[in-house]
Formats: C-alpha cells, structure tokens, sequence
DNA sequence: CTTTCGTCCTGACTGC
DNA sequence: TGCAGTCAGGACGAAA
C-alpha cells in the first residue's frame, strides 16, 4: 500500500475529521439573508431583547430602544456581513462569525441556550440570534455610514458582482509575496471568501495553495476567478434549494449539507482522482497562515 | 509598505 | 469515567 506524502515534512497528520458543515461563509449568509426578507421586509420590529451585554463586541446600551418600532426597508450584504437598513436611515451590521446563526421561531418559544439577541414583529415572528463561540457581532450605525464603516471600506470586489474579474484578480495579486492561498484569504483581494471557498476554488482551479501570489500565470487567474464565481453560486444554490426546509423544520436559516471536494477530505481521493481511479493519490492538509489547507497535490500545481 | 501571528470563544473530540 | 489538552474559524491589531 502506497502511503504518499509520508515523507513529506510539512504534511500535517490528523486523525479526525473537520466539522465543516456548521461554518457561515458567504453562500451561508446570502441564503440566511434570503430567509430573513419574507420575515423582517417592511415588518414592524415590536420588541428587541439583547439577553447578553456583548457578543464579539459589546452591544451599544441603546441597541434594542434605537430599533424598536422601526422597519426594516432594506436587507442586504456586503462579503460576509448582512446590512438591514431601517426606516429611519439606521443600518444594523450583523456578522455571524464561525458559530452564529438566525432562527425563526414564535415568540413563544422558549428560549434556547446561546440565543443572545431576539427581535420581533408585530405579526407575531421572532428571529434569534443564536451563537455558541460569540464571535459573531451586531452594531447599528447609520445608513450613510455604511460606505466608510471600518469593517467594510477597505473590502475588495464581490466575488457575484460584476467587478469581480481576471483583470481585477490579476492586479491584486500582482507582486503578492506571501502563498496564493494566503492572498485570496486577505479580504481586500476578494470580500467575503473564507478558508473552505478558498480551498475549493483553488482545487477546481488546479492551483497549488503554496505558490505566491505573484507566480500565477494570467491564464490561471482567469480559472481561478471562474471558479470562485462558480464555488460560490453553487453553494448558494444548494442552500437556496434548501430554504423552505428550514423555514417549515426548525426555523434554522442558511445551513445545508455541501459537500467539498477537498475541503475536510484530508486522506481520501480528490474527485479528479477518484474518476481516472487514481487510488494513490490523497488529499493532503497543511497549515498555511494559522489555517487548515487541504489539497490534490497531483491535481493543483 | 507587506506579511504573519496572537487573540477572542466554546463544543467536540483525543489521550491519559 | 473523568478531566485536561487540542483545535476550528473571521477579523482585528500588534509585531516583524
């Protein structure tokens, strides 16, 4: 039995499996968000209740008083960050960290533990904050603030929006010392990606997480770019397929089963592999910048 | 300037 | 069975 990669000093062995399922990426928050419209749009906030004095941060003492009674006009997002804009030009920032989540229930309900923030409408439907790690956050600031917030000014293009592209790819990237995987990372090259989105794309891009930035070719970028696009919007879809579950289960919003074809897969074939029979071949994890890095070293050069 | 690393947090797991 | 130790992740701020 053929053991690749056991010479290989930098490998890092691991003996168990990732929980991977449970992350809000961007594809998690677009479909949570996508949950939120039909329950919060235009609807009345008829209580606020902050069961905690902070999350990542502290919540401002004002935090339920400033909301209650006002509507939300608008429900959108910025990376990874949700924006719900009020009828009186507030905006309320929510970003879910690794373990946060919203959850639809009946006032009624009680409780759960870790739900930290409730808010209800006047028809009588609460969402919950819910968050067992806390880093996730909340802060309401206004509306015209939004554009120069310090979380969201100096974020690159959406990887969906239409000023996401090779070229622009291309020019961050240039002179970028530090591994590709570590670039793509770095919110300011593209907002909103987070470690397993960057694995995947890499992966379908055939690109090796530990060539520098400023080493891949122009053609690689133009996959690359693809790919993220496509990781992306398949996540979104496979989440979006699975809204109206949530919504009649147990109110979860934005989590669903998403397979990767690398990501947590340290040990088994790559998909590649695995069609051409390539039994030798494994995924390999290492650590990059503090994080999990899981690849085909045959597959990405 | 660029890049890396420590910090925050808690649940789920491993190993003794 | 119990308990201490490890680890995951995003974003910030400090350090190199």
């Amino acid at each position: 039995m053929p053991a690749p990669g056991i010479d290989d000093a930098e490998a890092v062995p691991r003996r168990r499996p990732l929980y991977s399922g449970a992350m809000p990426e961007l594809p998690e928050v677009e479909t949570t968000l996508r949950g939120l419209i039909p329950v919060l749009q235009d609807k009345i906030l008829a209580s606020v209740t902050c069961h905690v004095p902070a999350l990542r941060y502290p919540l401002a003492p004002d935090f339920a008083d400033r909301l209650q009674g006002r509507r939300f006009v608008a429900l959108g997002r910025r990376a990874k960050y949700m924006l719900l804009e009020t009828d009186d030009a507030q905006a309320l920032i929510i970003h879910l960290g690794m373990s946060g989540s919203l959850r639809v229930t009946t006032p009624d309900t009680p409780r759960e533990k870790h739900e930290h923030v409730v808010f209800t409408t006047e028809p009588g439907v609460s969402v919950r904050f819910n968050d067992p790690r806390r880093f996730g956050f909340m802060e309401l600031t206004t509306a015209a603030a939004i554009d120069s917030h310090a979380m969201l000014r100096n974020l690159g293009p959406e990887p969906l929006g239409n000023h996401f592209n090779a070229t622009v790819l291309a020019q961050a990237l240039a002179g970028r010392r530090s591994p590709i995987k570590a670039a793509m990372l770095d919110q300011r090259v593209v907002a909103g990606l987070g470690n397993i989105y960057v694995c995947e794309a890499l992966y379908w891009a055939g690109i090796s997480p530990r060539r520098l930035g400023c080493n891949v070719a122009a053609a690689r970028i133009e996959a690359l770019a693809t790919a993220v696009r496509r990781v992306l919007a398949e996540a979104i879809a496979a989440g979006g397929s699975s809204l109206r579950d949530f919504r009649h289960g147990d109110g979860e919003l934005g989590y669903f089963q998403k397979s990767f074809a690398v990501y947590g897969r340290e040990g088994e074939p790559c998909p590649r592999c695995q069609t051409a029979g390539e039994t030798d071949c494994a995924i390999r994890r290492i650590v990059q910048s503090g994080r999990s890095t899981f690849y085909c070293p045959r597959h990405q050069r």
